[in-house]
DNA sequence: ATGAAATGTTACGTTTCATTACATATTTTT
DNA sequence: AAAAATATGTAATGAAACGTAACATTTCAT
């Protein structure tokens, strides 16, 4: 895959981008800042953006008019690479979906129901409660 | 599958709630007045919630101490239930990954080298530009 | 080679969002 | 009936996402 490499080639400097994408400088040095893009650097410290690099960009912008910010936007890109992954049973780098297991939530149940007979009776017949803890 | 059925059923009135996740009445009815729960109500207009409801506030509580914030949430829930209708080759509820397509970018990129010659010969041999085009 | 333009970095000010703090009305419990 | 819990609405507070300006450095054009 040819085009990978020609997708991914550092290209465009800041002023560019700014026209591709519709950004301010200073928007897009705050996004690599927060680490959601990563242009190369000329040797004289200029930042050289590739087409991958301007696909982010525009889909961070994206996100950004629908009020997402720069931390959901790295999970949302985070999850997205974990996607790819998914062949591969690797350990889920941090985004675990955190639920509550039956389990645990039944304790809670009991110690809830134990410490105070309350709550709602009236939307619960007798047998209804007793069913979760099966 | 029952339990299903079981942790959809309107069970917690909002002070178990908040004992359950942490977050306060304030936050949870926050959250859903942003449609990011939909708890039940009871004749008399008090909410009840699911284990469902409960899960989705702990995740929502996991997202907001990573700093997402609730259009983030949102759009985290949204495209997680396309992945669910994976299968049938609906169109994408608005979550578009709009990316820049090879054809968009030569355009752009070939207005932009018409328009003025300059931007970093440094960088590119003489050929590489050419070969974006064929 | 030299001035002009572009870009880099840093600091301060503004606006918006999530949360907290109150105040009041209504429902539920005892 | 009185007390406790919940519903709703209105400020006040603090942090994030920028705009903007100042100044240093790199690159471009003649």
């Amino acid at each position: 895959m040819n085009s990978q490499i020609r997708r991914s080639m550092p290209l465009f400097p800041i002023g560019i981008v700014m026209q591709l994408t519709d950004l301010s400088a200073r928007q897009i040095r705050y996004y690599e800042e927060h680490g959601l893009v990563s242009p190369a650097r000329t040797e004289g410290n200029r930042r050289l953006f590739s087409f991958n690099d301007v696909d982010r960009l525009l889909e961070i912008k994206d996100l950004i008019e629908q009020g997402v910010n720069l931390a959901g936007i790295k999970q949302i890109f985070a999850s997205r690479q974990q996607q790819h992954f998914e062949t591969t049973p690797s350990v889920s780098p941090k985004v675990v979906k955190q639920d509550l297991s039956e389990a645990e939530l039944r304790k809670l149940l009991r110690t809830e129901l134990m410490q105070a007979g309350r709550f709602n009776r009236a939307s619960l017949r007798q047998g209804d409660i007793a069913r979760f803890f099966h």
